[in-house]
DNA sequence: CTTGACCCTATAGTAGACTTTAGGGTTTAT
DNA sequence: ATAAACCCTAAAGTCTACTATAGGGTCAAG
């Protein structure tokens, strides 16, 4: 099939498609004699996999090496890639621990602040920015 | 004080400090002869309320408003404020939200996989990635 | 045979928050 | 007086993940 019908049965943009090319995540089985990129299954399926590792957080670079371990799977041990997961999952908690942190701390001070129409004078929430 | 002691005294760097002034974030009080900047105890205190602001999440944008408020307080309502805020609080955690699943979706995969040494031949979160 | 849908490349732009570079002045201490 | 430390500007670069633009071939239908 031609871009634009993987385009379709995956999804991504054309534009998206051939960004992925240039950044080593697919590449076309081929190309026509006018220079058309041709792809197959496999390269359905591979694009599916890189949905799916993007929707668990995976960046392009890490979906990139996930892609060289899938495909070469007997080369390499599960432990390689259950740490590459693992790092992410310590990646993506601390991030919830921060945001968490965050929201605690703003949740705390805007409920102190009244809301009302009268000027903000002494408002809390900008006194707490003010003061640490 | 010039720029170079106002970054010891802030923990933001020289250059960063710049840039701030250049987004409409600070200025400095005055120059000198030569052109330096030279700032007091009220860009401190502004400073300090940007890494307050900072750490709870706002962008440079938002904290740009915020400064605004803060600098003419009696001409703005607790409301406008609390509601930047509470803005603020929505985006956090529909932020948390999506990073919850991931962590969750990351984490049941990823228990899966053994970590053995072995080919990652059969191994659950390449699979697991492959299929929905 | 021409129109519209589709494809190509290379380059630039976007957002956010900075950092780096290039090329020069100024202040301070020795 | 000279060197280190500090300051200045303007412009470009960084990172991520794309999106857009310019300019131009190709293919199928009417
Ligand atoms: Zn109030
Ligand atoms: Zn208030
Ligand atoms: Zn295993
Ligand atoms: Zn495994």
């Amino acid at each position: 099939m031609r871009i634009g019908e993987l385009s379709k049965n995956t999804g991504f943009q054309v534009e998206t498609l051939r960004f992925y090319e240039k950044q080593g995540l697919i590449s076309p089985v081929g190309r026509t004699e006018s220079g058309y990129r041709e792809y197959d299954q496999e390269s359905l399926k591979q694009l599916h996999f890189i949905q799916q590792a993007k929707s668990v957080g995976f960046s392009l670079n890490e979906i990139s090496e996930l892609l060289t371990l899938r495909v070469e799977r007997d080369q390499h041990s599960c432990s390689e890639v259950k740490t590459i997961a693992e790092q992410k999952l310590v990646q993506i908690e601390s991030k919830i621990n921060e945001l968490n942190k965050m929201r605690d701390a703003l949740h705390k001070i805007t409920d102190a602040c009244c809301g009302g129409p009268e000027p903000a004078t002494s408002c809390t929430i900008l006194n707490a920015l003010d003061n640490v």
